[in-house]
RNA sequence: GCGCUCGUAGCUCAAUGGAUAGAGCAUCUGACUACGGAUCAGAAGGUUGGGGGUUCGAAUCCCUCCGAGCGCGCCA
C-alpha cells in the first residue's frame, strides 16, 4: 500500500542524503489536515542531533531528494514547523484506497498483527447468584467488541465465561432463596433482592413443598446461569465456554497446581496454612493458598483455573476486569509464573466502574439491600445497539457516567443513530439508483478521476486512516477508538451526502460517487461489525415513530 | 498509612511524545422546491487540577502537592 511506497521512499531518501536510520524507525503519521500533507514524518527532527544538523535543514535536504526521486502521486514536498516533511499527494492515491476498500470488501481494516496468536478472552464472569446488573453490561460490550477486534487482527479468539459455582457466595446464594421460599428473611450478609422473592415462587410451581436447601441453590443456580445467558442473547453476545469452577475441583486440577507450586519451592507453610511465595514475583506481601481449615482460597482456585486455560492450548491468556479487583491482579499473576508460565500472564485490562444516574442522583447499588438495576431494565427501555455503542464510545479508563434517563428518554439522540443513519442512506442511495435504472459498475471498470471534491477527499482520507485504527485498537486493547472513529466518519459522510449529490446527469460522475458510497458503506460496516453494532439497509423514520408512538 | 487508577470546554468524553488540544450535548446564528432534515454550515466556549523537571517538542514521561474513585482478609 502506499504507507510502505512512502516509507521506501523517505528511507531511499535518508541514504542519499547521508543520513542514518532513526532508532524508532521511519515512521509517517497520516494527517487528515490538508494542509499539512497527506502524509507527514518527522525523521528530519529524530535524526538532526544524532547527525549533527539543524533540523529544518536536514528537512530541507530530505525534502529535495524525494523531489529528485519522487513516489508515485508524490505531488509536492514542503518543510513545516520545526521540520516536519509534509508529503502531498495528488487525489489519484486516494483513488487507490477506494479500489482498495471496494476489492478487499468484508475483509477492509482487517489485518495480520495477532496472526497465529490463539487468546482466551475472559469477561463479564459475573457470580451466577443474581441477575447482571446494568454497570456489568459495559464488560459485555467491551469485552465483546475486543474478541471482534483482536480476530480482524488474525488471532483465534475465544469468548469465556467463568462461573464461581463452588464457593460461599453459592451457598449463601442457595441459604437466601430457601429462606424466601420458607417465607423468610434471608440471612443479614446474605441476597436481599426481590427476584429471590420471585424466584422462590417459581421454584415452589416446579418443585413443589419440599424443597432442601441443597435443591435450591442447585435448582436456583441453573436458573440464574439460564437468566444471565438469556440477558447475553438479547444484546448479542455468545460466549464459547462456560466455565465452572467445579470441575477444577472434581478434575482434581486444584490439587495439581498446589503440587506443582510445592514441587518448584513456591510455598511454604506457616500458622497452619499453605503460602504462595508471592513476594519472590513482585507481589505486595505472601498469599494464602489453603486455609488452617483446608479449604483452597480464591487465588488458589483462579490459579488452577488459568492453569486449565493454557493446558487447553491458548496462548495467550486475557481478562476484563472490574478496577475494584486490581489487587488481585499480581497475586494471580505471581502464581501463574511460579507455575512456569511467563510473567504478565494473564493480561488483566482493569476496567474503572460504571455511576448510574436516575434523575442525576447517583443510584447506589449493594447486595445487602438488594437494590440493583440489571442490565435487563435498561435493554427493557432502550435498543442493544444503542446500548452497546454507549458503553463502548469511551475508554474504559475512565469511569463512566451511565444517566438512565439521557440513555432512554434522549435515545434518538444517541449517537448510533447518527451512524447507522449514514449506513441507511448509503443503502438508501443504492436504492434509489435502481429505481431510476442507474446500474453501478465493478469499481474496477470505474473511472474515479472525477473524484476531487473536498468533501469526497475527506472520506476517503478517513477511510485510509481505517486499517491503522483497527490495528492500533486491537494493540492497545482500546475499541473505543473504532467507535471514535466511525462516529467521525459517519460525521464526514453525512457533510458529503449534503454536498455531493450522487445520483446526477453526468454519468461519469454518478458512477464514480456510487463508488464512493459503497467504499463509504463497507468502511462503516466493518467498523460496526467489530462493536457488534447492527448496521440498518434502512431506518424507521423519526416522525413516524412518533406518530406510531401517539396511536397508542 | 501503603498501593492501583483517574483529573481536559458549562455537561459527557476524544487526542501512537508532535504542528493551532478535538467531537457530541447544551447555548447562539444560518442552510434544502434536490438521492431520507435522525442532516449540514458557522459562532462562542480551555492556564489540559497547581508547581517543578526531562525533551527540538509534554494533556501524554518523571518528581511533588491538591482532589476524586477503588483496593489493602486464613472473604469470594
Amino acid at each position: 500500500m502506499i504507507r510502505e511506497t512512502l516509507v521506501d521512499a523517505v528511507r531511499g531518501a535518508l541514504g542519499r542524503a547521508g543520513f542514518p536510520e532513526p532508532a524508532g524507525g521511519i515512521v509517517l503519521t497520516p494527517s487528515d489536515r490538508p494542509e499539512h500533507g497527506d502524509w507527514t514524518t518527522n525523521v528530519a527532527l529524530q535524526i538532526a542531533k544524532p547527525a549533527g544538523v539543524p533540523p529544518r535543514e536536514a528537512a530541507q535536504r530530505l525534502a529535495a531528494e524525494l523531489e529528485a526521486d519522487p513516489p508515485p502521486h508524490l505531488a509536492r514536498v514542503e518543510i513545516a514547523g520545526p521540520g516536519f516533511v509534509n508529503l502531498h499527494l495528488a487525489p489519484t492515491w486516494l483513488h487507490d484506497v477506494l479500489r482498495a476498500v471496494v476489492a478487499r470488501g468484508e475483509r477492509f481494516g482487517h489485518g495480520e498483527a495477532f496472526a497465529g496468536q490463539r487468546i482466551n478472552l475472559e469477561f463479564v464472569s459475573a457470580n451466577p447468584t443474581g441477575p447482571l446488573h446494568a454497570g456489568g453490561g459495559r464488560w459485555v460490550a467491551v469485552g465483546d467488541a475486543l474478541a471482534n477486534l483482536l480476530a480482524a487482527q488474525g488471532a483465534e479468539v475465544h469468548r469465556e465465561y467463568y462461573l464461581n459455582d463452588a464457593g460461599n457466595q453459592l451457598d449463601t446464594f442457595g441459604a437466601s432463596l430457601h429462606a424466601r421460599y420458607r417465607g423468610e428473611a434471608p440471612p443479614e450478609d446474605g441476597y436481599q433482592g426481590q427476584y429471590l422473592v420471585e424466584l422462590a415462587d417459581r421454584m415452589r410451581a416446579a418443585l413443589g413443598d419440599e424443597v432442601t436447601e441443597d435443591q435450591a441453590r442447585e435448582w436456583g443456580y441453573r436458573q440464574v446461569v439460564g437468566q444471565i445467558q438469556g440477558d447475553l442473547e438479547r444484546i448479542g453476545v455468545v460466549f464459547d465456554t462456560w466455565f465452572s469452577e467445579r470441575t477444577l475441583h472434581e478434575r482434581g486440577e486444584v490439587a495439581r497446581v498446589l503440587a506443582t507450586l510445592d514441587a518448584r519451592g513456591a510455598t511454604f507453610q506457616q500458622d497452619g496454612a499453605l503460602w504462595l511465595r508471592a513476594t519472590d514475583y513482585g507481589d505486595q506481601r505472601d498469599r494464602v493458598l489453603v486455609k488452617s481449615d483446608g479449604v483452597t482460597t480464591y487465588l488458589c482456585n483462579d490459579l488452577a483455573y488459568h492453569e486449565d486455560k493454557f493446558a487447553r492450548g491458548w496462548t495467550h491468556l486475557i481478562d476484563i476486569w472490574g478496577a475494584d479487583h486490581h489487587g488481585q491482579v499480581k497475586s494471580l499473576q505471581s502464581g501463574l509464573e511460579a507455575l512456569g508460565h511467563p510473567a504478565g500472564e494473564p493480561e488483566v485490562l482493569l476496567g474503572q466502574l460504571v455511576k448510574l444516574l436516575r434523575g442525576g442522583v447517583e443510584v447506589r447499588m449493594s447486595r445487602r439491600t438488594g437494590n440493583i438495576v440489571t442490565l435487563a431494565d435498561i435493554l427493557d427501555e432502550v435498543d442493544p445497539d444503542v446500548c452497546r455503542l454507549t458503553f463502548l464510545l469511551q475508554s474504559i479508563d475512565t469511569a463512566q457516567t451511565f444517566d438512565l434517563e439521557v440513555v432512554t428518554a434522549q435515545s434518538m439522540e444517541n449517537p448510533v443513530y447518527y451512524v447507522q443513519y449514514a449506513h441507511a442512506r448509503i443503502a438508501s442511495i443504492g436504492r434509489q439508483a435502481a429505481s431510476r435504472g442507474v446500474v453501478p459498475l465493478p469499481v474496477a471498470d470505474v473511472n474515479l478521476a472525477p473524484l476531487v471534491h473536498e468533501r469526497e477527499l475527506d472520506l476517503l482520507r478517513a477511510l485510509a486512516v481505517f486499517p491503522d485504527v483497527v490495528e492500533e485498537a486491537a494493540g492497545l486493547r482500546a475499541p473505543h477508538r473504532v467507535a471514535t472513529w466511525v462516529r467521525d466518519f459517519a460525521s464526514r459522510f453525512h457533510g458529503f451526502y449534503r454536498d455531493c449529490r450522487v445520483i446526477s446527469d453526468d454519468a461519469a460522475l454518478t458512477q464514480a460517487r456510487l463508488g464512493l458510497a459503497e467504499a463509504s458503506r463497507i468502511g462503516l460496516a466493518n467498523a460496526l461489525a467489530i462493536l457488534g453494532v447492527g448496521a440498518p439497509e434502512e431506518m424507521t423514520r423519526l416522525d413516524d415513530a412518533e406518530t406510531e408512538g401517539d396511536a397508542q
